[in-house]
DNA sequence: CTTGACTCTGGACTATACTCTAAGGTTTAT
DNA sequence: ATAAACCTTAGAGTATAGTCCAGAGTCAAG
């Protein structure tokens, strides 16, 4: 069992990550001593590892907590159920992909049109093109 | 000189979302009836039509509160100030773009490694490997 | 036995972009 | 004249993911 300093060095989170994590139903210490100190034990340990791992690959908070319900309850989950949940992220992942391209191009084609010389923006076609 | 539900029901925003801007530094009514309405100009018409076009090809409120400064002072900048701040921001949204790719990868990786089964989610690839 | 390192709680603050509510005043149409 | 529609302000709430702080208690070492 260690302390909230410990894990927090270990799991590189602040402790005031690992706080909010709890504050927020990720994760709860197995214990606490006397003195109200939270105590992780290895299965808390490994819990943040998995948060941890989940954040890197672009879950939310709100998703993970999803997803800790599934490998909590994976006796009675099914694989398609966890590759479900990890293809419904793809497509959102999808869709924020296809409007950052969006407007990508939408700033491509503004840049392009203007000449970006030195003379007064009087007429710049950036500014104009904003105005329409 | 129009009130503020004519000017949100003209340029598609809601009347909050005006003063929400006016708080912000983003645009102020000409003038006030003796009342206190807020009374918008034709300049300031356009002004919110410049917000809204910015909006759209993925500016933020801060973005264009800069590029609203751009645009009324555009007698003393220069076409190449304009686009470096366009350019600047393509360089930012590429930056997501490839943040967003490899969340998609991690995610696709993951993804097919599973076997997507009716078995129990006891040895899911998924759940495993997010516990590493 | 005191100092420094560690921990606790509750609550405020950051950034982004609104949205909604309450309580009240104004304008317009019938 | 009165009801509907419109407007005002301040402030709270939403979602996301923390970060920081104050004031106080705890623990190990010299
Ligand atoms: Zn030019
Ligand atoms: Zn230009
Ligand atoms: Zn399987
Ligand atoms: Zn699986």
């Amino acid at each position: 069992m260690i302390r909230i300093g410990k894990l927090a060095h270990q799991s590189q989170v602040s402790r005031d990550t690992l706080r909010f994590y709890e504050k927020h139903g990720l994760i709860t210490p197995s214990a606490r001593t006397d003195a109200g100190y939270r105590l992780y034990a290895e299965s808390d340990i490994k819990r943040v590892g998995f948060i941890v791992s989940a954040k890197k690959v672009g879950f939310t908070l709100n998703e993970i907590q999803q997803l800790l319900q599934l490998e909590v309850t994976k006796d009675i989950k099914s694989c398609q159920d966890v590759k479900e949940f990890v293809d419904h992220k793809i497509q959102l992942v999808n869709e924020q992909l296809t409007e950052t391209r969006r407007i990508k191009k939408s700033l491509e084609t503004l840049s392009e049109a203007c000449c970006g010389g030195d003379e007064p923006a009087t007429q710049c076609t950036i500014l104009d093109t904003l105005n329409r």
